[in-house]
DNA sequence: TATGGTACTAACAAAATAGTACGTATGAAT
DNA sequence: ATTCATACGTACTATTTTGTTAGTACCATA
Protein backbone atom coordinates (compact mmCIF):
# COMPACT_ATOMS: atom_id res chain seq x y z
CA UNK A 1 0.00 0.00 0.00
CA UNK A 2 2.90 2.04 0.93
CA UNK A 3 6.20 1.35 -0.44
CA UNK A 4 9.08 2.28 1.83
CA UNK A 5 12.68 1.51 0.95
CA UNK A 6 13.39 -1.36 3.86
CA UNK A 7 16.71 -0.35 4.82
CA UNK A 8 16.72 3.51 3.54
CA UNK A 9 18.45 5.36 6.54
CA UNK A 10 14.77 7.27 6.76
CA UNK A 11 12.93 3.73 7.59
CA UNK A 12 15.46 2.47 9.67
CA UNK A 13 15.27 5.35 12.13
CA UNK A 14 11.63 5.17 12.03
CA UNK A 15 11.90 1.91 12.99
CA UNK A 16 14.08 2.45 15.43
CA UNK A 17 12.57 5.11 17.31
CA UNK A 18 9.27 3.09 17.19
CA UNK A 19 10.46 -0.21 18.63
CA UNK A 20 12.88 1.65 21.40
CA UNK A 21 10.23 4.62 22.51
CA UNK A 22 6.96 5.13 23.35
CA UNK A 23 6.71 8.63 22.34
CA UNK A 24 8.02 7.36 18.45
CA UNK A 25 5.78 4.48 18.60
CA UNK A 26 2.44 6.71 19.97
CA UNK A 27 4.30 9.41 17.05
CA UNK A 28 3.69 6.72 14.20
CA UNK A 29 0.37 5.98 14.87
CA UNK A 30 -0.88 9.26 14.92
CA UNK A 31 1.52 11.69 12.95
CA UNK A 32 0.94 12.87 9.73
CA UNK A 33 -1.48 15.15 8.40
CA UNK A 34 -4.74 13.94 8.79
CA UNK A 35 -4.56 10.67 10.93
CA UNK A 36 -5.31 12.96 14.44
CA UNK A 37 -7.96 15.10 12.79
CA UNK A 38 -9.84 11.62 11.68
CA UNK A 39 -9.47 9.59 15.47
CA UNK A 40 -10.84 13.52 16.38
CA UNK A 41 -14.05 13.30 14.61
CA UNK A 42 -14.92 9.64 15.37
CA UNK A 43 -13.74 10.42 19.20
CA UNK A 44 -16.78 12.93 19.19
CA UNK A 45 -19.64 11.50 16.50
CA UNK A 46 -19.21 8.25 17.64
CA UNK A 47 -19.43 6.77 13.73
CA UNK A 48 -19.14 8.42 10.78
CA UNK A 49 -19.58 7.08 6.86
CA UNK A 50 -16.92 7.79 4.34
CA UNK A 51 -18.37 10.72 2.94
CA UNK A 52 -19.30 12.43 6.48
CA UNK A 53 -15.24 11.83 7.03
CA UNK A 54 -14.80 13.62 3.62
CA UNK A 55 -17.05 16.24 4.17
CA UNK A 56 -15.04 17.25 7.84
CA UNK A 57 -11.87 17.07 6.73
CA UNK A 58 -11.67 20.05 4.55
CA UNK A 59 -8.97 20.08 1.62
CA UNK A 60 -8.62 15.91 1.93
CA UNK A 61 -8.65 13.98 -0.42
CA UNK A 62 -10.27 10.71 -1.80
CA UNK A 63 -6.71 9.08 -1.83
CA UNK A 64 -5.93 10.04 1.53
CA UNK A 65 -8.76 9.74 3.07
CA UNK A 66 -8.88 5.93 2.19
CA UNK A 67 -4.85 5.72 2.59
CA UNK A 68 -5.21 7.15 6.37
CA UNK A 69 -8.21 5.15 7.09
CA UNK A 70 -6.74 1.98 6.01
CA UNK A 71 -3.70 2.81 8.22
CA UNK A 72 -5.69 3.38 11.24
CA UNK A 73 -7.62 -0.01 10.44
CA UNK A 74 -4.34 -1.54 10.05
CA UNK A 75 -3.31 -0.51 13.26
CA UNK A 76 -6.31 -1.41 15.26
CA UNK A 77 -7.41 1.82 15.92
CA UNK A 78 -10.56 2.37 13.92
CA UNK A 79 -13.45 -0.51 12.70
CA UNK A 80 -14.86 -0.56 9.46
CA UNK A 81 -18.24 -1.67 9.08
CA UNK A 82 -19.65 -2.54 5.90
CA UNK A 83 -23.06 -2.65 5.52
CA UNK A 84 -24.32 -4.52 2.18
CA UNK A 85 -26.44 -1.63 0.46
CA UNK A 86 -26.86 -0.09 -2.80
CA UNK A 87 -25.37 3.08 -2.69
CA UNK A 88 -22.81 1.11 -0.30
CA UNK A 89 -22.57 2.58 3.45
CA UNK A 90 -19.18 2.34 5.40
CA UNK A 91 -18.72 3.69 8.69
CA UNK A 92 -15.73 3.89 10.75
CA UNK A 93 -15.83 4.33 14.61
CA UNK A 94 -12.56 3.61 16.87
CA UNK A 95 -11.92 0.63 18.64
CA UNK A 96 -11.37 0.54 22.37
CA UNK A 97 -7.30 0.86 20.91
CA UNK A 98 -8.63 3.97 19.69
CA UNK A 99 -10.59 5.47 22.13
CA UNK A 100 -7.36 4.81 24.72
CA UNK A 101 -6.15 8.12 22.91
CA UNK A 102 -9.06 10.28 24.79
CA UNK A 103 -6.97 11.83 26.83
CA UNK A 104 -3.90 12.77 24.46
CA UNK A 105 -6.51 14.12 21.86
CA UNK A 106 -7.99 16.40 24.64
CA UNK A 107 -4.80 17.69 25.61
CA UNK A 108 -3.74 18.06 22.38
CA UNK A 109 -6.51 19.99 21.70
CA UNK A 110 -6.66 22.17 24.37
CA UNK A 111 -2.89 22.88 24.21
CA UNK A 112 -3.47 24.16 20.69
CA UNK A 113 -6.75 26.15 21.30
CA UNK A 114 -4.55 27.89 24.01
CA UNK A 115 -1.76 28.88 22.71
CA UNK A 116 -2.99 29.15 18.74
CA UNK A 117 -4.86 32.64 19.82
CA UNK A 118 -2.42 34.35 21.66
CA UNK B 1 15.55 27.28 5.39
CA UNK B 2 12.62 25.51 4.41
CA UNK B 3 11.35 26.23 1.81
CA UNK B 4 7.32 25.95 0.79
CA UNK B 5 5.60 26.41 -2.29
CA UNK B 6 2.76 28.83 -1.41
CA UNK B 7 0.19 27.48 -2.91
CA UNK B 8 -0.19 24.13 -3.23
CA UNK B 9 -2.70 22.18 -2.17
CA UNK B 10 -0.07 20.33 0.72
CA UNK B 11 0.37 23.71 1.99
CA UNK B 12 -3.34 25.05 2.07
CA UNK B 13 -4.03 22.17 4.07
CA UNK B 14 -1.80 22.84 6.37
CA UNK B 15 -2.06 26.37 7.38
CA UNK B 16 -6.14 25.52 7.32
CA UNK B 17 -5.63 22.71 9.74
CA UNK B 18 -3.32 25.13 11.47
CA UNK B 19 -5.32 28.15 12.08
CA UNK B 20 -8.42 26.42 12.73
CA UNK B 21 -7.92 23.41 14.91
CA UNK B 22 -6.07 23.24 18.46
CA UNK B 23 -4.76 19.64 17.69
CA UNK B 24 -3.76 20.75 14.24
CA UNK B 25 -1.94 23.67 15.66
CA UNK B 26 0.01 21.45 18.11
CA UNK B 27 0.63 18.56 15.70
CA UNK B 28 2.47 21.38 13.45
CA UNK B 29 5.03 22.39 16.04
CA UNK B 30 5.51 18.28 17.17
CA UNK B 31 4.87 16.60 14.06
CA UNK B 32 7.81 15.11 12.43
CA UNK B 33 10.32 12.65 12.75
CA UNK B 34 12.32 14.67 15.65
CA UNK B 35 10.93 17.18 16.99
CA UNK B 36 9.42 15.56 20.23
CA UNK B 37 12.33 13.22 21.12
CA UNK B 38 14.49 16.59 21.67
CA UNK B 39 11.89 18.17 23.13
CA UNK B 40 11.71 14.81 25.40
CA UNK B 41 15.56 14.89 26.60
CA UNK B 42 15.53 18.61 27.42
CA UNK B 43 12.49 18.14 29.47
CA UNK B 44 14.29 15.25 31.57
CA UNK B 45 18.11 16.71 31.46
CA UNK B 46 17.18 20.12 31.64
CA UNK B 47 19.71 21.74 29.47
CA UNK B 48 21.65 19.74 26.76
CA UNK B 49 24.60 20.83 24.25
CA UNK B 50 24.75 20.20 21.24
CA UNK B 51 26.56 17.34 20.79
CA UNK B 52 24.91 15.77 23.61
CA UNK B 53 21.82 15.91 22.07
CA UNK B 54 22.93 14.09 18.82
CA UNK B 55 24.26 11.47 20.91
CA UNK B 56 20.95 10.58 22.19
CA UNK B 57 19.00 11.35 18.88
CA UNK B 58 20.13 7.84 17.76
CA UNK B 59 20.82 7.89 13.88
CA UNK B 60 19.50 11.85 13.30
CA UNK B 61 22.05 13.53 11.11
CA UNK B 62 23.61 16.98 12.03
CA UNK B 63 22.30 18.63 9.02
CA UNK B 64 18.31 17.69 10.76
CA UNK B 65 18.99 18.74 14.20
CA UNK B 66 20.17 21.70 13.54
CA UNK B 67 17.25 22.18 11.40
CA UNK B 68 14.94 21.02 13.85
CA UNK B 69 16.45 22.84 16.91
CA UNK B 70 16.09 25.96 14.61
CA UNK B 71 12.36 25.07 14.22
CA UNK B 72 11.58 24.50 17.56
CA UNK B 73 13.76 28.03 18.45
CA UNK B 74 11.39 29.87 16.11
CA UNK B 75 8.35 28.58 17.94
CA UNK B 76 9.39 29.43 21.03
CA UNK B 77 9.28 26.31 22.38
CA UNK B 78 13.60 26.01 23.20
CA UNK B 79 15.96 28.25 23.89
CA UNK B 80 19.69 28.66 22.66
CA UNK B 81 22.41 29.59 24.80
CA UNK B 82 25.57 30.39 23.24
CA UNK B 83 28.89 30.38 25.44
CA UNK B 84 31.34 32.23 23.59
CA UNK B 85 34.10 29.74 24.01
CA UNK B 86 36.65 27.67 21.49
CA UNK B 87 35.71 25.23 20.92
CA UNK B 88 32.12 25.89 20.97
CA UNK B 89 29.41 25.16 23.40
CA UNK B 90 26.01 25.72 22.60
CA UNK B 91 23.27 24.34 25.33
CA UNK B 92 19.33 24.40 24.28
CA UNK B 93 16.94 24.15 26.93
CA UNK B 94 13.09 24.43 26.91
CA UNK B 95 11.25 27.76 26.87
CA UNK B 96 8.22 27.60 29.26
CA UNK B 97 6.32 27.11 26.50
CA UNK B 98 8.06 24.03 25.69
CA UNK B 99 7.96 22.95 29.50
CA UNK B 100 4.05 23.34 28.96
CA UNK B 101 4.21 20.17 26.39
CA UNK B 102 5.03 18.24 29.66
CA UNK B 103 1.73 16.39 30.47
CA UNK B 104 1.35 15.70 26.78
CA UNK B 105 4.80 14.01 26.66
CA UNK B 106 4.26 12.34 29.66
CA UNK B 107 0.76 10.81 28.13
CA UNK B 108 2.50 10.38 24.92
CA UNK B 109 5.12 8.15 26.54
CA UNK B 110 2.45 6.52 28.50
CA UNK B 111 0.57 5.33 26.04
CA UNK B 112 3.29 3.74 23.63
CA UNK B 113 5.36 2.48 26.20
CA UNK B 114 1.97 0.49 27.17
CA UNK B 115 1.09 -0.58 23.82
CA UNK B 116 4.62 -1.01 22.21
CA UNK B 117 4.91 -3.36 24.49
CA UNK B 118 1.77 -5.99 23.95
C1' DT C 1 -31.63 3.06 -21.53
C1' DA C 2 -29.44 6.63 -19.16
C1' DT C 3 -28.32 8.84 -14.75
C1' DG C 4 -27.09 9.00 -9.98
C1' DG C 5 -25.06 8.28 -5.46
C1' DT C 6 -21.49 5.94 -2.58
C1' DA C 7 -17.17 4.08 -1.54
C1' DC C 8 -13.61 3.14 -3.30
C1' DT C 9 -8.87 1.99 -6.81
C1' DA C 10 -4.91 2.77 -9.65
C1' DA C 11 -1.53 5.29 -12.39
C1' DC C 12 0.83 9.15 -12.24
C1' DA C 13 2.96 13.68 -10.71
C1' DA C 14 4.26 17.20 -7.45
C1' DA C 15 5.90 18.57 -3.20
C1' DA C 16 8.00 18.01 1.14
C1' DT C 17 11.04 15.71 4.21
C1' DA C 18 15.19 13.36 5.29
C1' DG C 19 20.00 12.00 4.42
C1' DT C 20 25.01 12.40 2.45
C1' DA C 21 29.19 14.47 1.92
C1' DC C 22 31.95 17.87 2.55
C1' DG C 23 33.32 22.56 4.16
C1' DT C 24 33.95 26.52 7.70
C1' DA C 25 35.62 29.20 11.94
C1' DT C 26 37.98 29.53 16.18
C1' DG C 27 41.78 29.26 19.36
C1' DA C 28 44.07 25.86 22.25
C1' DA C 29 47.20 22.13 22.54
C1' DT C 30 50.98 19.42 20.22
C1' DA D 1 52.77 24.61 11.40
C1' DT D 2 49.45 20.98 12.15
C1' DT D 3 45.84 18.87 14.43
C1' DC D 4 41.75 18.91 17.23
C1' DA D 5 37.04 19.59 18.98
C1' DT D 6 32.61 21.83 18.54
C1' DA D 7 28.77 23.66 16.28
C1' DC D 8 27.35 24.62 12.63
C1' DG D 9 26.37 25.69 6.81
C1' DT D 10 25.61 24.27 1.98
C1' DA D 11 24.78 21.75 -2.21
C1' DC D 12 23.07 17.88 -3.69
C1' DT D 13 20.39 13.48 -3.78
C1' DA D 14 17.17 9.98 -2.17
C1' DT D 15 13.03 8.89 -0.13
C1' DT D 16 8.50 9.58 1.41
C1' DT D 17 4.28 11.85 1.56
C1' DT D 18 0.67 14.10 -0.58
C1' DG D 19 -2.26 15.43 -4.41
C1' DT D 20 -4.54 14.85 -9.35
C1' DT D 21 -7.12 12.64 -12.57
C1' DA D 22 -9.79 9.42 -14.23
C1' DG D 23 -11.81 5.60 -13.53
C1' DT D 24 -14.93 1.08 -11.27
C1' DA D 25 -19.11 -1.56 -9.31
C1' DC D 26 -23.48 -1.76 -7.67
C1' DC D 27 -28.50 -1.41 -8.12
C1' DA D 28 -32.33 1.94 -7.91
C1' DT D 29 -34.91 5.24 -10.11
C1' DA D 30 -36.37 8.29 -14.04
Amino acid sequence: MNIRKENSTNNINEIYWKENCGIGFTLSLIGGRWKINILSYLLNEEKLRYSELKNRLIGISERMLILKLKELEQDKLINRIVHPEVPPKVEYELTELGQSFREILILMDKWGEKNLKK
